[in-house]
DNA sequence: ATATTAAGTTTACAGTTGTAAACTAAAATC
DNA sequence: GATTTTAGTTTACAACTGTAAACTTAATAT
């Protein structure tokens, strides 16, 4: 059973009930309107999705509904980073965090929780990581059984 | 002019490039048809692709092409990581971060040299990092101008 | 020269995504 | 009660993705 990943759109609309908790339509749709100069229909059709998705849960109160979330932000946001380490070579996944770390702005108190994450895996930190690529995808396997065509 | 974003199946294809500087399709399908059991044409369709999008230059040599690449793993990378951390609050970006590192093996190696950019980053760094998201959509701005609904 | 193979180009086709209009039914308003 | 507004559902439609077959042309092998 493969993971409906959550698209960009999809998560504007998220956003909002992430904030809200619960909430309606039409205030996710106003929001949004705002931010995105979206058309009500199109918040809509957004939140069938994620409900098509079960992202969200729809309970129904009178002749409307509310919106509740089924995933977290964290565990959204989880999914996709994961997805986005996977494809790259485990021993490239360092430079993959450092190059984010630089370009990202953290204040005082982000930095220090970090050091103290790193400071904890480092005890238990391997020497070097290995290369889990397919031979031919990566510099880390370059024996070369298959003629690379140069 | 909009970025054309990478995808996951052409990401495939480029690996094999990056990893062969210069090579044949020849080539490129071998290897993805061991790994993706993908059909040729498959592969050929993902390399006219990146070539439209000019991820890939193709080179003729004789009646056929070398393919390069136009984009740098790392670049690509970037590219897709910030696309990631763009749509989280300013705020949280530090927590994603944080999350990433807890679930990724990192060597030795790695993790010092991410100590080392967290202490550069630590003299300069600001005491918070202040949201920018828009109301509604975060926690950090529930001044409730709109009314939300519940 | 002819048949087969290889490389590249064109076409295909369903599923996903972004964006929204049209339609329906219930509710609020006149 | 007739009309307008609302909330939700259905339909639309083009671009993008994943996956590949069909076709074309040049090169190779027979």
């Amino acid at each position: 059973m493969k993971e409906n990943q959550m698209t960009t759109s999809e998560r504007e609309v998220m956003k909002v009930v992430w904030a809200n908790n619960s909430t309606t339509s039409k205030y996710i749709s106003t929001i949004l309107e705002e931010k995105m100069s979206w058309k009500a229909a199109t918040t809509k059709t957004l939140i069938g999705r994620l409900v098509k998705k079960n992202h969200l849960k729809a309970t129904e109160e009178g002749r409307k509904f509310k919106y509740s979330a089924l995933i977290t932000e964290q565990e959204s946001l989880q999914e996709s980073s994961q997805a986005l380490l996977q494809q790259v070579c485990t021993k490239k996944r360092g430079n993959v965090l450092y190059q984010m770390i630089e370009e990202t702005t953290l204040s005082l108190e982000d930095i220090e929780q970090l050091e103290q994450l790193l400071s904890e895996k480092k005890r238990i930190a391997p020497e070097t990581v290995s290369c889990q690529c397919t031979a031919g995808q990566c510099e880390c396997k370059q024996e070369g059984e298959i003629h690379c065509g140069h």
